[in-house]
DNA sequence: GCGACAG
DNA sequence: ATCTTGTCGC
């Protein structure tokens, strides 16, 4: 999918300080309402990485939506490498994975109406997890899955398929945990941007199928750990 | 000052 | 995230 003409929505040379400052200034741009076209394709992100590290490794791939629900259909898988430039920090996750993210997104033929990334949306000390902060550079509507928590406070979940409880931190809700499979830790769901917290999570809902995480996220999830090198597609 | 802390 | 063996479920 095409990137966005350059904008200074990231930098790659930032002290912790000045990420922090960064996102204060981007997360007021993230949209919490919907603005999204007729889902045709949803892709889903996540990263891993090689060499002790070394090197990040990107996965992107497109699931055609189907009304008729999972499993659906892969039509396009990539997977994109560099060097990793930054160490993991929480709250600064987005620095450490966008670029290797918009690597691989940038080399998908299809445009998704909809972009599931593994980690964090609204559900972010200062509202801008790496999902959303993806949604913002690719101006595409996006919704975090997180496997764990990074903030805020919630009651406990029904141990139940499907049921979930809201998030929240400050006074606000900043997204939903679900329990996607009976008897198994609850996933993190948040918008990313140009969503809305229903839609977040109606579509999480939608794309499960027999796991855990949501198709689109899994198969992302499986093509960036791979422990052996698959090339690309 | 003491924890908590996406991937 | 990653390092790891066997094991349970579909």
């Amino acid at each position: 999918m095409p990137l966005l003409p350059p904008q200074p929505l990231h930098d790659w040379h930032l002290t912790p300080g000045e990420a922090v400052a960064l996102q204060k200034r981007l997360a007021p741009r993230v949209e919490r309402s919907d603005r999204i076209a007729p889902v045709r394709h949803i892709a889903g992100v996540d990263i891993g990485f090689e060499d002790s590290g070394a090197t990040t490794r990107a996965a992107a791939v497109v699931l055609k939506w189907r009304e008729a629900g999972p499993p659906f259909e892969v039509i396009e898988q990539v997977v994109y490498r560099e060097p990793t430039r930054m160490p993991y920090i929480p709250g600064l996750l987005s620095f450490r994975e966008t670029p290797a993210a918009l690597g691989a997104c940038a080399r998908l033929e299809t445009t998704p109406e909809l972009v599931m990334v593994d980690g964090q949306g609204l559900a972010h000390p200062r509202r801008l997890g790496v999902a959303s902060h993806l949604g913002l550079w690719l101006d595409v509507p996006t919704v975090g899955v997180a496997k764990s928590r990074l903030c805020g406070r919630h009651a406990e979940v029904g141990e139940t398929r499907g049921d979930s409880v809201w998030l929240e931190d400050k006074g606000e809700r900043i997204g939903t945990v679900l329990r996607s499979r009976t008897r198994v830790k609850p996933l993190y769901v948040s918008p990313g941007h140009r969503i809305s917290q229903a839609a977040a999570l109606e579509w999480v809902k939608r794309c499960l199928y027999r796991t855990k995480l949501p198709e689109p996220t899994r198969q992302a999830d499986r093509l960036a750990s791979r422990r052996d090198g698959p090339g690309r597609r």
